[in-house]
DNA sequence: CGACTCATGTAAGCTGTTACATGATTTA
DNA sequence: TAAATCATGTAACAGCTTACATGAGTCG
């Protein structure tokens, strides 16, 4: 249940309509929880309907028509009441885990390439979010916003830095062994 | 697609019924792509159906009764091409990440308890695979197997790492400023 | 026999993914 | 005015979650 949260989240920092929010999670909260066009849309409509939000007046409902949202205090309560409340942490789900596991079964061919581009594009990924932290985040600020925004970020940073490191020991390990054929 | 190919993974390590599946996804390839009974259930029927595994005959295949599979060639196969084929790494999606986000624009009340008990859940976690790791992978032995299995652990080993590490700057963090109201 | 556990399954609902549809606005 | 782009959707499907159903064996 977090995308109509992070939904809320999103409208709160700032009313927006679909497509801006699509745009928003494109580089921004979506880097914690990524959601397309499509489902935006339908989140947008059920929390309208549970009046969690609402269109901005003003904005033309028709189609093809922007349509600002913005948060109810309904909205707000039920954002605070989820973000405080206990949800255990989901077990992990990792397709390249699993597929070297079975790797371990059937062999190694062609793993190889697809550990290097894993490890290029988590670097890739880790490059993005340093140059937010160093242009968003500078030393010697630290409003509360600031503090938590930054903290959010850090991990995602340690969390590329962890993938980095694994792939490179993954590597390693399976540079000591000759090629499969 | 990740499921069908752990559960093939995990029939070619030991053919089993579907509750002993349910059971070594709990305590073993679990952690790493979890799913329950009824998953498994409905995964199994369709890969016998697409003729990847097949049940062991003999079993009699009434309701309430054992029904142990086995890995048909066709099976392996398929696991094979699906291991080494190209699969981008899914964006990240963390309900918590996403909380401490709206943390940032409602308040903190009530997380750092959240923090708290997810930190505790994680060190558990992390002492599992530690216990899993003296016991299976002593150092000395290095065949293939073990050291692919091994460097799988060391995912979940590091993955439990990172979260410990980051939690423990966000309650830093939050311990900065006094309590909320 | 009654309760409990083992083992396999069905059904409904929700979330996420992919493909497509449609109106409005801009630009060549 | 034709094409491209912006903006909002609809529809169909696949996967996951939760709750429930059913038969078989075991133990008191």
């Amino acid at each position: 249940m977090s995308l109509p949260h992070a939904i809320l989240t999103a409208l709160l920092e700032k009313p927006s309509s679909g497509l801006e929010l699509t745009r928003r999670f494109d580089r921004s909260i979506g880097y914690f929880w990524s959601a397309t066009h499509q489902q935006i849309y339908r989140e947008l409509g059920k929390l309208e309907q549970q009046g969690f939000i609402r269109a901005l007046p003003g904005a033309a409902p028709a189609r093809g028509q922007k349509k600002q949202y913005e948060v109810l205090p309904a909205g707000r309560a039920e954002l605070a009441q989820w973000a405080a409340a206990g949800q255990d942490p989901k077990p992990m789900r990792d397709p390249l885990l699993v597929r070297m596991r079975a790797a371990a079964v059937i062999g190694t061919g062609g793993l190889r390439a697809e550990l290097e581009r894993h490890l290029a594009l988590h670097r890739a990924q880790l490059a993005t979010y340093s140059g937010i932290e160093s242009k968003d985040f500078p030393p010697g600020r630290d409003g509360e916003q600031d503090r938590l925004r930054h903290l959010v970020l850090r991990g995602g940073i340690e969390l590329e830095s962890f993938w980095i490191g694994w792939l490179t020991e993954a590597l390693d390990a399976l540079g000591e062994e000759p090629a499969e054929e």
